[in-house]
DNA sequence: TTACTTATGGTGCAGAGTATTCCATAGCGA
DNA sequence: TCGCTATGGAATACTCTGCACCATAAGTAA
């Protein structure tokens, strides 16, 4: 790999990025070819290959840029054992830049999205888990996720969206309340 | 098209279903090209787009056609307004034909299964649906779908399987319960 | 059986896209 | 300034899709 601190190979790795957001903004994922983005990025073809092997590669990073940025966000205020503020937080962040997340869920991205999501809670969250009941954790890491990946793909779909404080509500009551109480967070605050 | 009732015509399409689950059992979906098909289901390169015009064609058939019969099986139960009896038969249904639901799900399939079972759930349920509280009715079923395909997935995964019976209170407990009683469906019998 | 209809198999072909190579060039850092 | 390296351009080999044409064999109705 190159040095990501030359100019010249960080200009071509901005400039990927945001071409595939805006090819994304005009397609979906599986129909935009490396040609495009080459085109979009106003870079070589050959280029392309020496950052990243395969269009593939370019969106999980982008992917995992993003769910980064999320989490960062929403894990601190989870960990103050505060459900709702973590969740108004999340969706608030997401409603920030709702074209960016549009483009990169409703594009065919979704798929990427969870993966390197789920990836991203196994890292942060999944060490200081220790209890276990009624839903083993596995299970319950992924039904919380994809639920909300799921929750914020309608949100973000729908043509008059609510406001984040009540998808915020929807996901605390009907995804994360139910995971976190059969397994005994009951403890935690939840909003009303 | 052609006719559906002619043996020829019945031969190729059952030879081509049979080969992609074969094939979908070694390799994920995108991997899977119209050549190996071919070549798996022993008839002509022209053959199959004479069935179907594109591989994605053939793999909405297969999953439409069964979701199809397992939406046969746990709708009835489920009008019956008896959600546990429902799930397990679900559950108990898919562990009958395993084999198939984890070749289909998890050769990367899992995408086309989710649209196919969002467009049948769509128009089997959706027209006797009312009601409707706190969570809209497009997102209440989306929630439901994803979470319970997620369900399916983690546990045809998973090495050491729970029994339906215990995957089905878990689809209880932390799916299907959670989004039907804060849309005001609490009269159903739930299970223990 | 005979004759008609139609699905099939084989081949070839055009077009698109991927992934790699080679080489000259221009930008970058010391 | 000088060496290093990312870049651009072209050429190439390869794979896959989707459609053409045509002879053949399977199916159907008389």
């Amino acid at each position: 790999m190159q040095a990501l601190t030359d100019p010249r190979a960080v200009r071509s790795r901005k400039a990927l990025h945001d071409a595939m957001l805006s090819l994304l903004d005009q397609k979906p994922f599986a129909d935009i070819t490396i040609r495009e983005l080459v085109a979009e990025a106003g870079i070589g073809y050959n280029t392309f290959f020496r950052h990243h092997p395969s269009k593939d590669a370019l969106l999980d990073e982008i992917a995992a840029e993003q769910i980064s940025a999320l989490l960062e966000i929403a894990v601190p205020i989870l960990d103050a054992q505060d459900l709702h503020a973590a969740s108004t937080a999340l969706f608030s962040y997401i409603d920030e830049h709702r074209i960016m997340w549009t483009t990169l869920i409703t594009g065919g991205a979704a798929g990427r999205i969870r993966e390197e999501f789920i990836k991203l809670v196994r890292l942060t969250t999944a060490p200081r888990i220790t209890t276990q009941e009624k839903v083993p954790i596995d299970c319950a890491m992924l039904l919380i996720v994809s639920g909300t990946i799921e929750l914020i793909d309608w949100w973000l779909r729908s043509e008059t969206p609510l406001p984040p404080e009540q998808v915020a509500d929807i996901f605390d009551l009907v995804v994360a309340s139910p995971i976190m109480t059969a397994n005994g967070y009951g403890g935690l605050k939840r909003g009303a």
